[in-house]
DNA sequence: CACAGGATATACT
DNA sequence: GTATATCCTGTGA
């Protein structure tokens, strides 16, 4: 189980940890292959103007849930790094299915695995993450997460879907995954 | 490939 | 107040 301690660090080391490890929600979930790093100096992240009602739980503590509405459809969520007040966070992009994937079918109403938790709002409609999650702390229920096993090979490259500070290598993969949102190539 | 869908925030008048 | 952009996805050309 990772602890808080773990996420009270540098927001690039812990996104670059992050993959490979398993996150589930309420035993729903898998391996995670896809995240992007959000420090408080970047100007593409949602608290670097400033604390607003939408962000709030991104200046909280480490270790806690921020989840957004996107766009007015979707959600998505991120993990609270650094320290309490510094809003920087990991945006989780992607998972490989592990643990329940029916359920994750019937939720996400369809059948193709590599499609359940390919991208920000999928994962958290296939995970049944809500507002109700936001700020939540990450180190009991619903939430589970379990360190990797072996360390995976990753990669880097761009983030996505921004239009400031678009040339900076802040998105981690896990090499090779048929699972990511998009093909990450090169390092 | 284009584009609708529609909450939240910011930048204007 | 109105306009425009956004950490996106499903659908239909």
């Amino acid at each position: 189980m990772l602890t808080r301690e773990f996420f009270a660090r540098c927001v690039h080391a812990v996104a670059r940890e992050l993959i490979g490890v398993e996150l589930l929600v309420d035993g729903v979930g898998g391996r995670i292959v896809e995240t992007e790093a959000y420090d408080h100096e970047d100007p593409a992240a949602h608290g670097y103007r400033g604390r607003t009602e939408r962000n709030a739980s991104m200046f909280g503590p480490p270790g806690h849930a921020y989840v957004y509405r996107s766009y007015g459809i979707h959600w998505c969520v991120n993990f609270v790094c650094e320290g309490e007040g510094v809003a920087s966070a990991v945006l989780i992009r992607a998972l490989e299915p592990t643990s329940g994937i029916d359920e994750m079918r019937r939720r996400r109403g369809l059948d193709d695995e590599r499609l359940l938790c390919a991208g920000p709002g999928r994962l958290c409609q296939a995970l049944a993450i809500t507002h109700e999650h936001d700020g939540l702390p990450l180190d009991r229920p619903p939430f589970a997460l379990e360190e990797a096993r072996e360390e995976p090979a990753l990669v880097a490259g761009p983030r996505i879907g921004l239009s400031r500070a678009v040339e900076q290598p802040w998105r981690y993969g896990l090499a090779g995954s048929r699972f990511l949102s998009r093909p990450l190539r090169s390092a």
